[in-house]
DNA sequence: CCGGAAATTAACCCGTTGGATAAATACTGT
DNA sequence: ACAGTATTTATCCAACGGGTTAATTTCCGG
C-alpha cells in the first residue's frame, strides 16, 4: 500500500489554480512572446493540465491579454503609491526615475509583455476595457510636479507630462530590454551592479539637468542610491 | 499557342533570389517575431520555393541571423556617413538625434529586429562574428564630439559618450517601438506628423539642455526641421 | 448519504510547419 | 551539342501544437 495509493488523489482549488494558471503564463509568454509561447508548458508549469487553461481562462490569445492587463494593473498600482506631491519637485522627479528603473529591474517580464505586445501592434490591448478605463492620472500627477517646479523656480520652463514621462520609461526601458544585445555591441556587461548604479545616476543627471539648469555634475554619486525607492508590493 | 506556353519557364537569377528571399524574409521576421514568421510566406513573399530558402541561405535560424546582421550593417554604413566632426558640438549632437529618429521612422523593421533579438537574450547574435567586429567607432566619434564640446564651453560636463548614446537611442527606440501601446494608453496618436515633430523636438531640447546648460525652451519649434538629415541610403 | 455541479485528468484530433527528397529545368564550359 | 553543375520546382512527412471530447474525481447542499 506505501506506493499503490498514488499522491493522495488532488485537491480542489480553482482560484490558487488560477493564480498559478496567470503566473506560469506571464513567464512563459515572457520569455518566448506571444507565438513562442506553448500552451502545454504553460500547463506544466502551472503543474496543471492544458484543459484547464481553457477551463479557467480561455484559448491563448485570452490568456495572454489577462496577463498583460494583470502586468498593467500591478505597475499603475504601484505608481499609485508613489505620492510625489509631498516632495520638492526635483527630489520628486529623481523619485520617479529611480522607481521606474527598480521596477522594471524588478519585473523584467513586464518590459518582454510590452515588446510583445508592440510587436502586435497593440491589437489586444485595443480590445481590452480594462486597461484603456486606467490610464492613470499619472500624467497629471507629473503635471502638477512640473508646473509646482516652474512656480518655485526649481524648473527653467514647463514640459510636456506625457513627453517627459515617455522620456523617463524609455530611458531605462530601452536599456534594460535592449541590455542584451547592447552589452554584446559594446562588449561590456550592462547588467552588472556598477553599471546599474552609473546608468540610474546618469539618467538622474540628464533629466534633472535639463529641468533644472544646474550642471549635469550636479546630480553626481550620493543622489540615486539614497532614496532607493522599493515600493511595497502591491500584490 | 497564345497561352498555352506558360510563362516563357523560368530565368536563373541566384544573387537577385538571395536578395529577394533576404528582404521578404526580414519583412516577416519583423512583423510577427522569430518564433511568428513562417518559412513558407516568406518564400511566397520572395515569389520563390520554401526549398530556395535552404538552398541559398539555410535554416530558419541561419536566414534570420542574416537578416539581423544586414540591419545592423545597413544601421552603421549609415552613421559612418554622419561625420560629426565638421559641425560645432551643439549641432553634432543635434544632427545625431535627428539621424537617429528619422533612421528609426524609416525603418521600421530594425526596431522590431532588435527587439526580438533581445527576447532571444541576444542568442543570434553572441554567435555572429561579423556584427561582434564592427562595433563602430562610433562612440569614439561621440567622445570626440563631447569633449571639444567641453574644452570649446559649449557642454558643461563631461558625458560617458556610451551613456550617451544609449539614451540618445533610447529616446527614439522607445517612443517608436511602444507608440502602439503609448497610443492606447494615452489615447493620442504618437505616430501622427504633428506627435512626431514635437517628440523630435522635445528629445533634441532636453538632451541639449542637459549638456549645455540653455534652457530647455531655448530649442524650440525652429531647430529640428532645419536640419533634416535623411542620409544617403547606403544600400 | 446521495445527486449533481465543479474541477481535473487522460486521450485524441487535425491543421500547420519546418525541414527533407527527388526530379526537372536552365546554364556553362568545352 | 553535350556533359555536368547550378538553380528551381513539386511533393512528401513526421513532429508539433492548439484546441476538443469524454471520462473521472472531488465537493457541497439538501
Amino acid at each position: 500500500m506505501a506506493k499503490a495509493k498514488r499522491v493522495l488523489k488532488w485537491q480542489r482549488d480553482p482560484e490558487g489554480m488560477r493564480l498559478r494558471i496567470l503566473e506560469a503564463a506571464k513567464a512563459e509568454f515572457a520569455t518566448h512572446g506571444l507565438a513562442g509561447a506553448r500552451v502545454d508548458s504553460i500547463a506544466k508549469k502551472a503543474g496543471a493540465n492544458k484543459r484547464m487553461l481553457y477551463y479557467h481562462v480561455g484559448n491563448k490569445e485570452d490568456l495572454y491579454l489577462e496577463v498583460l492587463e494583470g502586468a498593467y494593473e500591478k505597475i499603475r498600482a504601484e505608481e499609485r503609491g508613489l505620492d510625489l506631491e509631498h516632495l520638492e519637485p526635483p527630489e520628486a522627479i529623481a523619485r520617479l526615475i529611480d522607481f521606474t528603473w527598480n521596477y522594471f529591474i524588478r519585473n523584467p517580464e513586464f518590459l518582454a509583455l510590452l515588446n510583445t505586445e508592440n510587436l502586435a501592434k497593440a491589437r489586444h490591448l485595443k480590445r481590452s476595457t480594462k486597461v484603456k478605463s486606467m490610464h492613470s492620472p499619472f500624467v497629471e500627477m507629473i503635471r502638477t510636479v512640473v508646473t509646482r517646479g516652474v512656480k518655485s523656480g526649481d524648473f527653467r520652463a514647463a514640459v510636456d507630462p506625457v513627453q517627459l514621462y515617455i522620456s523617463i520609461a524609455a530611458l531605462a526601458f530601452f536599456y534594460l530590454s535592449n541590455s542584451a544585445t547592447l552589452s554584446v555591441i559594446f562588449g561590456r556587461d550592462l547588467l552588472s551592479k556598477d553599471a546599474r548604479d552609473e546608468r540610474l545616476e546618469h539618467m538622474i543627471a540628464l533629466v534633472l539637468a535639463a529641468l533644472t539648469g544646474k550642471s549635469i555634475a550636479a546630480f553626481g554619486k550620493s543622489k540615486a542610491p539614497k532614496l532607493q525607492v522599493t515600493a511595497q508590493q502591491a500584490v
